[in-house]
DNA sequence: TATGAATGAGTCTTCATTCAT
DNA sequence: AATGAATGAAGACTCATTCAT
């Protein structure tokens, strides 16, 4: 009973702080963290400036658990690619796939990536947190790639070429959509690269 | 005889206005925008705060123009690729010539790339300056590649990739150095990679 | 019924109020009243923040409790004299048994005096309190005097005098420590001295 | 000229800082630390709040330079005795001279001394400052009375006692004004005190 | 032109007190 | 009676910009 009157209370409690977060994530991505205040984030999340400071050390802590909660959808989708959608004879539409899905995931904000990339070297937690996650990220798809066969064969680098192939293209595609660029040959032209990357890898 | 006794002057002046540009930059560059006070930037550049406002209309400003002055070496060096340096029959050594003077020519700062580029979406301006010299970085290196011989073929879409690929390479070469990486492969590779990108442009 | 049913929450009631009474009064003296918050009282009396608010009007009121029980022994010790260990005959070690416990009665914390003596000005309530128990103490003691034979003959003024000779020795001894002091010397002279003050008083 | 110039620039600015400590200290002393903000000590030294921090570090260097500039005519009044002005020969009219002047230069406000004391145990710094300062005054009045043919003979612990006796006389004059007590009496009572105390120091 | 002192709005954060449960 | 989450006013401090000299 006592159970059944708290659970609503911790539920509230937990709701109210992931709305900070997110109100606090959103804003910071959109605005910027310097121009983002408490008083913002407080209004947003639909709560107190005071109450924030219940739940978070400081406003660089809302951005943390942020970043930890929303980051790796948008810097690191790849860490979420479903082994059962990489397949090796149909590379091609894997790569789509993978390309689709991490364009699908920018909603937090399209200004995210570069407003706390910006933070890598200002921000040693940010730093560590994007070092941890590339490397996971690399060692994961590099796991899945031997899964489906592919031959350790410079694979890491690889990899990291290939990553920086995708998040390119999906950069581009998402932001800038500058006039003269065709996206659907250029998505073809990154498959078929990435391809090329690893003929030698697989057969 | 007004223009004899301003002459002198007006030199000094615009000496003093460089550096603040120049102090002003490289401060924002290394520590960011906002960790960086219009007093520290008089200081560095070895003027009264007063006197930064009569030469640039606010903070962003000083910025801005450092971003006009000194932004193409860091973020388009390849705006900078000497014609005669480049060729088609020893395309390695070209681009491996590309990728050396791209990681020298960080020098302003290690972080100036990610700071900056964090504030295209905050900043029209600059990002207005970012969706300029992209293009014409683009548009350079096509033009380049056709005096060279090659042929349009996606041309655009391919530049653009291979302008990602080098980016990336030394952007990892320059800033993360993850120890699991050889990097002497992966510009191998990544050579590999931007040849068979142009495969069907040239021959 | 009522009653009975009342009476163990009455008492688990006060033992609550005198926890909170008492761990706001230790941490105020330890750390200072504007040092010390009503979350950190409430936690150290294992109450709730909200509870605190049905004893006390405010924060101020935990504190006056607070001084009114437990101040007498700090600020006042001598109210406490035991009458049959005051001799005549033997002035020097009743003094000095004056002292000791003096000493030993600083348990709440060698903070307190100063901490709260500072509350005198910004604080009438507090300096009620001090003016109320000063004469007290001065009146008792002279009281203490008279019956053990001493002459009224300036006692009042001697009293005081008295009072402020053993509560510098004591607070000598216990918070300062000089390392030039020798305070069982000092004690001696203090004691002498005293002895002094009150030869006309008695024989 | 420049000089001639500048000179009152920084007479003012010497000035402006000045009021601050004076402003901050008093107002510190009146009504404390924690009940006295940065906005009142501004406004009440007649400058912006930004200045402040142009001068000071923080709120609490205000006060501790309040403390250095002011403190010593505060707390150790002694410090100042003039030598000309103590004579072993006339030693009543030299300690009442002594009160008076003590008792005439507790200016800034009546509730310096509880008020800061009260922070000895909290701050490090106001700690050392008082530390420091009671060792200079035992020692300069040492050497005072050993100059004016006093001899060593417990002189360190009985000079202690001294300032006691008349700390406590003047405290009683200054703030408490008892009704009950004969303050003419009681002055008379120290100074013979005192006389006793150093009864075999001297003749 | 040049200085650097001065301004004051704006920011993060704390905490006594209240209130829904 | 009790909880502890929530409030929001208040405070210390910063800094882009202005202004007296």
């Amino acid at each position: 009973m006592d159970d059944i009157i708290r659970e609503p209370k911790q539920k509230r409690a937990i709701e109210k702080k992931d709305r900070i977060i997110k109100s606090g994530f959103e804003l910071i991505c959109k605005n910027g963290y310097y121009n983002t205040n408490t008083a913002e984030i407080a209004k947003a999340a639909n709560v107190s400036t005071g109450i924030v400071y219940q739940y978070f050390k400081d406003k660089h802590d809302i951005f943390m658990e942020g970043l930890e909660k929303y980051g790796n959808e948008i810097f690191f989708p790849m860490l979420n690619i479903d082994i059962n959608n990489f397949s090796i004879d149909d590379f091609s539409s894997s790569i789509q796939e993978i390309i689709k899905s991490h364009i699908k995931d920018h909603k937090v904000s399209q200004r995210a990536h570069e407003e706390i990339t910006s933070m890598i070297h200002s921000d040693k937690e940010v730093a560590t947190y994007f070092y941890k996650n590339e490397l996971l990220m690399t060692k994961t798809i590099k796991e899945l790639l031997i899964k489906n066969g592919f031959k350790e064969n410079d694979l890491t680098e690889k990899v990291h070429i290939m990553i920086g192939l995708i998040d390119n293209l999906c950069h581009e595609i998402i932001y800038h959509k500058h006039d003269n660029m065709d996206y659907d040959k250029m998505t073809t032209i990154v498959i078929e690269s990435i391809k090329q990357l690893f003929k030698d890898n697989y057969q």
